[in-house]
This record gives C-alpha cells, sequence and structure tokens, in this order.
DNA sequence: TTATGAGTGTAACAAATGATACAGATATGG
DNA sequence: CCATATCTGTATCATTTGTTACACTCATAA
C-alpha cells in the first residue's frame, strides 16, 4: 500500500497522514490482497464498513450469475468501494466485485469510522461528497442508456475516455452484446465518425 | 405543511418536533407552492440546500429539452428532493423536477443544515441513509434497463406497484415510446401474464 | 349538450440489438 | 518457437423497440 498515493487522494482531503495512518493500521480494520480475477464480494453480502480500494482496478457487476452482467462502474486505486452502501437501511453490496487486476483492500469497520468521525467529520465529509458524486455519474448513465442508442454511446465514450482497448468489456460496460459492440464500431468506421 | 405526518415520516426519524420547527421556520427557509405542472427546478440549478417535499408528488426527469425524457424517479410528500446532490462536488440538479400534483417544497439553506448537525448529527445520518437507499433504488433500476426487456420490467412493476393507471406516464418512466408499451401490454395480456 | 383534449389500441414499416456460429488475428505462457 | 486461450470481424436470422398515423373512448369544461 502507497499511503502517500492515498494521501494525495481526494479520499483524505483536509486528513493529515497521522490520523490516515491511525484508521487504516487500527486493529479492527482489515487488509485483504485479490488476484487478477478473484472476487472481492459478492452481491447480497453485508458491507461491514469503509472500503478503500488501495491497490489495482476492480468492476462492480450487476445481475445474477448466468444470466446478461452489467458492469456498473469501474473503480481505480486509490478510491472508495461502494461507499453509497455503508449507510443504506440494508447495508449490502448490490453489485459483484470483481479484481481487473491485482488488488489489494482496506475495510474499516463501520463502528470504528462513527466513532473516529465524531472528533473530524471530514472523512465523512468526503466520503459524502464521493456518494453525490456517484450518484450523479449513476444517473447519468441511466438517463443515457434509456436514451441513447448503442453508437452514440460510443461516440461519448471515446470523447471521453479515448480509444477503446478491450471491446468485451466494454461490451459489459455497454449492457450490450459482444458483437453488436464490434457491429457499432464497424458502422461508426465507415461513417467516418471514429 | 403538516408538521405531524412530518414528524412521523423517516426524515425526521429520532429527531424532537422543536428542533424540525426549529429548522422549518427559520428566517434563511424558504418554503414554496407550485401548481401542478409548474416546475420546481430546472437541470443545472444550483442546489443551495436540504429539499423537503412536505406536500404533493413530484417527477424527476432527465434529458434535454426536446429530445426524449426519462422519468428517473416520482417523490411522494413527505420525501427529500434529491438529497444526493447538495454535498456533490458541483452541487447541480441532474434532473428538471415537475409538480405532478399541486406541491410545497421546503429549502432548508445548506449553511444553516451543516451548522445544525454539529449538535445534533442525526438529521444528517437520515439524509446519508436516503442517498443511499437511493443509490441503491437507481442502480438496480440501471440494471433493469439494460438486462431485461420490455415485459419484463412490465411484469416487475405490477407486482410492485399494482395495476397500471397511466400508460403515457408510465411510458415515460420505462424510458420508452407509448405505443411500445401498449403493445406489450396487450401481449402480455394475450399470453395471460398480466 | 357539444366541443375539446387527453389517453388508448393498433397497424405497418423502420431501426436497433440479440443470438449464434465460425474464421481469422493476436497475445501469452511454456 | 509452438500451443493455446482470448479477442475480434462478420454473416445470418430473430426479437425488440421506435416511428408514424389514425380511429376510438372518455372525461371535462364551455
Amino acid at each position: 500500500m502507497d499511503i502517500h498515493r492515498l494521501m494525495e487522494s481526494r479520499l483524505f482531503e483536509g486528513i493529515d497522514e497521522e490520523q490516515v495512518t491511525q484508521l487504516i493500521y487500527s486493529t479492527s480494520t482489515i487488509i485483504n490482497i485479490y488476484r487478477r480475477g478473484a472476487i472481492v464480494a459478492n452481491e447480497g453480502d453485508e458491507v461491514k464498513g469503509l472500503l478503500i480500494l488501495t491497490e489495482g482496478v476492480v468492476n462492480n457487476y450487476i445481475g445474477e450469475e448466468g444470466k446478461k452482467k452489467v458492469n456498473l462502474k469501474t473503480v481505480h486505486a486509490p478510491d472508495f468501494l461502494v461507499p453509497a452502501f455503508i449507510f443504506a437501511s440494508n447495508p449490502r453490496f448490490l453489485t459483484t466485485i470483481q479484481a481487473a487486476v491485482d488488488s489489494e483492500v482496506v475495510l474499516i469497520n463501520r463502528d470504528l469510522l462513527v466513532k473516529y468521525s465524531k472528533n473530524n467529520n471530514r472523512i465523512m465529509q468526503n466520503i459524502v461528497r464521493e456518494m453525490s458524486d456517484r450518484f450523479q455519474f449513476l444517473s447519468i448513465r441511466l438517463s443515457e442508456f434509456s436514451t441513447m442508442t448503442l453508437k452514440d454511446r460510443l461516440l461519448k465514450y471515446v470523447k471521453e475516455y479515448g480509444p477503446i482497448t478491450n471491446q468485451t468489456e466494454l461490451a459489459q460496460h455497454m449492457g450490450v452484446a459482444r458483437p453488436s459492440l464490434s457491429r457499432a464500431l464497424s458502422e461508426l468506421q465507415i461513417e467516418g465518425k471514429i
């Protein structure tokens, strides 16, 4: 884990290193390592506290096993995992989280977090801000799913994220069949739009 | 405004009436009335604080004017409006909010809210819980949009919400064209599933 | 009562996407 | 280097949804 990179991220903005270290190296904090492809959490598992992705990249899939899956969000370290679920009425994972590359996740116990934030509320503010931003992100994605055609979404994607590296993954991100994505790309190229 | 109904809702769970009254009748709090069909807020407007729908019903539309719109969520009083946007990096409405019936909205200034919650954090806890629950709601809707067919979504809808009263509205909720919804309903009836 | 507007059913055709299959390309580990 | 797995392009056909148009019902206000 790279503490300095953590400190420079938005997660611990406004909080000094000593306090972060205290939180992360508390006796009730758990640090887990996951190999590429390993499942970090399953849909339905209880969310026991604040999850921080300290190394690696993970995907958030939704959808039952065997059925069609959608990748709701890809998270790159350092960042929170499912901050929106910690304080829900029913704090459980709605998504299956899978490591896209070798990854490391820190779990800070919910009670510890609450106790700590009584003295320093800044961490809670950062979590709430992140929740809000993700809510906005999700709202926009939902409207795109229901109003834009695949080709339009692809055009928007390349504008925002640059050229496409992996069609198979992108198809899951877009919630479409892989050959459909391939066809859409071909058509966009023929039309000279990409 | 019906203070007792507010007190019984989840919004002010754990907070006594005196404090709620103090918040709502603060000098910086604004109470607005909207006629049926009136716009409560436009996409892009700044979110200045906590919005509480104290009377009525409103819809949250996303999508630019003229283009296809989706009704992200219908909110019935008493409830928060867009709690997830208050503390975002860029606290602006992503949706256009329109009164479905005559409605009343209370705006509690963000600074007042923050100041107040330093002494009593319960209101913030309730807001965060509500944000979380809405995030989960949105996640599920997104996966439904991208994995389920319209007919499947309709079956799920009638299971959860009972018989359909207004196809035109429901079509916007489902993000589909009105005749498509009508056709889907006909087919479900022929198949004896509804 | 009538006129008007909103909601509904449905038909015909167009467009978008799904599903499946297969071949060629490309990476990757041994 | 080869062997193998993964990714990609493409064709074909099926299914789903969009678009447009029109007729019908129903409530409601003048």
